[in-house]
DNA sequence: AATCAAACTTAAAACGTTTTGAAAAAGATT
DNA sequence: AATCTTTTTCAAAACGTTTTAAGTTTGATT
C-alpha cells in the first residue's frame, strides 16, 4: 500500500504537495498534478482512511439505530429506508453504520456509537412523541436529522410529510363523495405520525359535521391481519351502521380491509370505499390492488435523499433551522373509492 | 475530551505510562495504575478510536452486505441475522457495518468497504454456488466467514447446518410413515443450500425406492403465495396421483401448502402431511400452525454467535481450518405429519 | 536590473494513540 | 559499598494524513 511519502519520494516531491495534488487544490500546477495522479495510479495509492479520520476528527460514516419491533411491516419499510439511505449517502461519499437497539435504554445504542467515534451524525426514524433520543443527541452536541418529527415546534432538522394533511385530505375526498361514516384504521398511537394523522382525521370529520362512532378510529400494527380483524369487527358491529368508507394508515391494512369486505360479499367501491396512505413499497403496489387503491402517496424511497442531504449539510455546518422540510403526500384517486352507497346516508350518532 | 498527554501532565507521567496503565499492562505498578485510572475517570477520558485505528491498522468493525432481493421473507431472515450478529459482535466489542448491494457487480460493495478501510473482515450469507465473493475476498486477503458454504470442499471458515441431512431426514421421516409420493418445495436453486437440499431429497427418495414425479421438486421463492400456488398445482395435477406429503424449504411455503390443502378440503395430517425446515423466526412460529408443524429446526438466531466468534477468531489469527462448523438441524415431530392415507400407496411411476 | 506579485512548493506541526528501546529507580545480593 | 537484578518509567518513533506558515520559483512590471 503506497503512501503519500512514497509517491513523493518517487517524484521528488513532498508529501504535502502530493496530498494537495490528489485533493485537487488549486495552488498546485497542472503539470505536477498530472504527474502525481499518474504515479498514484501506478503505485495503487489509496488514502488511509484512518489517518484521514484522525486528522479530520470525522469518520465519514453516519449511524442509524434500528429498534427491534415485533411487526412484520417494519421490516419492509426498514429495508426500503436502508436501501434508499445507503444509496443517497454513497453519493455523498459517506457510509451508513447500523446498529440494533436491543430494548432497554432507548439511547444506549446511540451512546455506544458515539463513544466509539464511529459516526459523525445520526439519522433517526419512527419518532415517538417527545422522543428521548432527541434530547440526548442534542445535549451530546451530535448532528442528527429526523425522518418525521416528534413535535410540531421541532427546532431540529427533519424531513417529514404532513401527516395531518394525509388524514384530513382523505376525509375530505370521501366526504366529497358523500360518505358520512368514515372509519380510520390508524397506526400505533405511540408514533408521532399516528398522533398527527389522528388529529387530522378528527378535525376533518368535525369540520364536515361528521360524528365519529366509538371504535371507528383504531390504533394497531400495520398488518394485513390487523386490517382484516378490524374491518370485520367494524363491518359487523356499529349497531347496524357500519362504515361506508375506510381510511387506512398503510396499504397493508387496506389489503386486510379488502379481504374483509370480500368475505362479507361487499364490493369495493360500490358498497364500501377503501383508501390508504401508501409508502410505495416495491412489494406492495397500491396500483396492483383489485380494484386499484386510492391513496395518499409519499414514496419512502424519495424521502431518503433529502434526509441524507440534510444530515450531510448539517455536519458540514449548515444552520439547522434551514434544514426543516415538510412536504405533502400526493392524492392519487384510483378505483377503490366511489360515491357513498344508498344506505350510507346517515352519519353516526 | 481528555487525551493521554493531558492525563500524563496532570499526574507527572508520560503518555506512554498512562496508555499502559489504562490498558492493564503488567509492568506498571499498582499504585500508578490506580492513580491513572482515577484521573482518567475524573477527566472523562475516552481513547480516540481513530488514533487507535491508525496505529493498529484495525477498525474494530466488520462488514456485511445485503443483497436487495425481491422476496419478502428475505427481510425477516435478514432482520433476524442482523439482530443476532449485532448482539454477538457487541459482546466482542466489535460493530457491524452494513451496506446494500445495489445490483450489478456482486463484489462492488465489498471492494468499496475495503477501499475505505472500514472493516477488518466480512460476514457473508446466502452463498450461491461457486460464489464469486469468496475468491475476491480470498485474493484481497481479507478475513471472512460464511454463514453457509458454497461448496462441499470449502477451505474457508464457515458455519452451516447440514442441508443435505435436512432434506434426507425429512424424506426418511415421511417414508417411515408410509408415504410414497413426497413432494419437495425447495428454495431457489441459485443458493447452495437449496442445491444441497435438492441432493438430499433426491438421494433419500432413491434410497427408499421412491421415484420422483416430474414437477414434484420445485424451486421457487420462499413465500406463502408460492407455497399455495405450487401446492394447488400439485394437488390438482400429477395425473390423479397427487403428493401425500410435502416437504417445504421454509415455514412460509408450508403456510401456503396448508391453505391450499384447506381449500381442497384436505385435512392435515389425515389426507396430506406437511413439514418444513424452520429458521425459527419470531413472527412465524411453526408451533402456532394448526396443526402444529413438524419441522427440521435450526434457529437462525443461534447461528449468529458461532459466526461472529469465528470471524473474530479469524481476525485474531486463528487457523481458518479450525473455524469450520457443520451442525445438524433438530427434527421436531408435531401434528402436521401422520401415516400416509389409504389412497397413497402407489409411488409415482 | 531591480522590484513585485503570483504561482508553486515545502518543512514542520498536528491529530492521539501504541510500541520500541533505553534509562532510571528500587530492591536484592555479594 | 558495590554490583547485579528486577521493576518501573520515559523519550522518541511510528502510523499516514492534512494544514499552517514559510519558503522558493517564475513571470511580469517598472
Amino acid at each position: 500500500m503506497a503512501t503519500l511519502k512514497e509517491i513523493g519520494l518517487e517524484l521528488g516531491l513532498s508529501p504535502a504537495t502530493v496530498s494537495r495534488a490528489l485533493n485537487g487544490f488549486p495552488e498546485v500546477s497542472a503539470k505536477t498534478r498530472d504527474r502525481v495522479r499518474e504515479a498514484a495510479e501506478r503505485l495503487g495509492y489509496r488514502a488511509n482512511r484512518n489517518a484521514q479520520r484522525l486528522v479530520s476528527g470525522r469518520s465519514g460514516m453516519v449511524g442509524m439505530i434500528v429498534k427491534t419491533r415485533a411487526d412484520l411491516r417494519a421490516d419492509q419499510t426498514f429495508m426500503e429506508i436502508l436501501m434508499g439511505l445507503s444509496a443517497a449517502l454513497a453519493d455523498r461519499d459517506t457510509d451508513l453504520v447500523l446498529a440494533v437497539d436491543q430494548g432497554r435504554d432507548p439511547v444506549a445504542a446511540y451512546r455506544r456509537m458515539l463513544e466509539r467515534d464511529m459516526v459523525d451524525g445520526f439519522i433517526l426514524n419512527a419518532p415517538v412523541m417527545d422522543d428521548p433520543r432527541i434530547n440526548f443527541l442534542r445535549e451530546a452536541g451530535v448532528p442528527f436529522v429526523l425522518h418525521g418529527r416528534d413535535r410540531l415546534d421541532a427546532d431540529y432538522p427533519f424531513f417529514t410529510i404532513d401527516n395531518y394533511a394525509v388524514a384530513a385530505e382523505s376525509v375530505q375526498l370521501l366526504a366529497a363523495l358523500g360518505h358520512k361514516r368514515i372509519a380510520f384504521l390508524n397506526g400505533p398511537v405511540l408514533y408521532s405520525h399516528a398522533v398527527r394523522r389522528r388529529a387530522g382525521y378528527l378535525d376533518a370529520m368535525a369540520r364536515f359535521g361528521l360524528p365519529v362512532a366509538e371504535g371507528a378510529l383504531t390504533h394497531d400494527e400495520p398488518s394485513e391481519a390487523a386490517g382484516y380483524r378490524q374491518a370485520v369487527s367494524l363491518l359487523a358491529g356499529q349497531r347496524g351502521a357500519p362504515p361506508t368508507a375506510f381510511i387506512c394508515s398503510s396499504t397493508l391494512l387496506a389489503e386486510g380491509v379488502m379481504r374483509a369486505a370480500k368475505d362479507r360479499r361487499l364490493s369495493v367501491p360500490e358498497d364500501v370505499s377503501v383508501m390508504a396512505h401508501d409508502d410505495d413499497l416495491p412489494l406492495l403496489r397500491a396500483i396492483s390492488f383489485t380494484p386499484a387503491l386510492t391513496v395518499t402517496r409519499a414514496p419512502l424511497r424519495e424521502a431518503c435523499i433529502p434526509v441524507a442531504t440534510a444530515l450531510m449539510d448539517l455536519i458540514g455546518g449548515t444552520d439547522p433551522a434551514e434544514l426543516q422540510t415538510l412536504t405533502r403526500a400526493e392524492l392519487v384517486v384510483r378505483d377503490s373509492t366511489g360515491p357513498a352507497p344508498r344506505n350510507g346516508d346517515t352519519p353516526w350518532p
